[in-house]
DNA sequence: ATCATACTGAAAACCGTTCGCAATCCCAGA
DNA sequence: TCTGGGATTGCGAACGGTTTTCAGTATGAT
């Protein structure tokens, strides 16, 4: 069965290998934002023979055939997830790790007029919120301390 | 001499020594945005015995400390500034590398609006903005291939 | 001045990522 | 369907930024 990204791949032009099909198929599934370490591990379940190098290769092609997207949460590798039309952002959970995706029209509307104001044109922007949950953010929220 | 940086490691009640001395002094002087390697260039000029493990460990402590702050522009090495009480974000020049700082309590309130929305309180966040100066932003500004 | 303690320099270890190379695979063309 | 040759792969070595280890040195409280 080929998978969402797989026809991505295979419209886009790339030669479409064992290896390629099993890292589609692992990030068609995926509903994170896994790391290159996270995408071999799942890919290893389907064929073992698939080493870490040919993912690192692997997520560089679809990141430049902008089939994926390259997101830099700070924590000194690299994530992946599809990639979208519209912009999003990142709000991620300092207690769990967990991400959460949001868009605001009126934040993207509000860094044009900055940088426009500032003499720019944008070429590209990243906005990331590091935050806790409202309800239990009373105990330890205010000395957190976070390394972003 | 002391430092201005210096002043406030001893406020802090830091161990001062040789290294920590003219690394303050290099920061302190700074008005740009230097990673490790650039500190240990000045601070050399100062003192050629400083090592740059020693400003590693150094610009940890300073930052421990909340003396200096890391700004992770995504380009793989850390970079830092002094501390300052308000939030800014940077508008980095992809064309140049030039680094503009910018602050916009708008743009704070939004975030904090976007954050409280998704249920959460925000702990730290950071945006940064790339983008080409408007008046040469005609010519390739359109296929700039970043790699932010 | 003394001394325990914290700091330093140099080199090795680390971690995520990329590269070099020989072996292997894919697929356009026959 | 078979084949040839360029693209792709696996492995291990190399890489760049950062941290650590360890023996020697400097600091500042006494």
């Amino acid at each position: 069965m080929t998978s969402r990204l797989e026809a991505l791949c295979m419209e886009k032009g790339l030669k479409m290998t064992g290896q390629r099909r099993v890292i589609s198929q692992v990030l068609s599934e995926a509903d994170d934002h896994p790391d290159v370490e996270e995408v071999h591990r799942r890919a290893v379940q389907i064929d073992p023979r698939i080493s870490i190098a040919t993912v690192y290769r692997t997520m560089r092609l679809l990141e430049d055939a902008q089939v994926i997207e390259r997101v830099d949460l700070g924590d000194g590798r690299a994530r992946y997830e599809e990639a979208t039309a519209d912009h999003h952002h990142h709000l991620i959970d300092t207690r769990t790790g967990r991400i959460i995706e949001f868009a605001s029209p009126e934040l993207e509307a509000m860094k044009e007029r900055i940088a426009h104001e500032l003499g720019y044109k944008i070429v590209g922007h990243r906005l990331e919120i590091y935050g806790v949950p409202l309800d239990d953010a009373g105990d330890d929220a205010q000395d957190e301390e976070e390394r972003p």
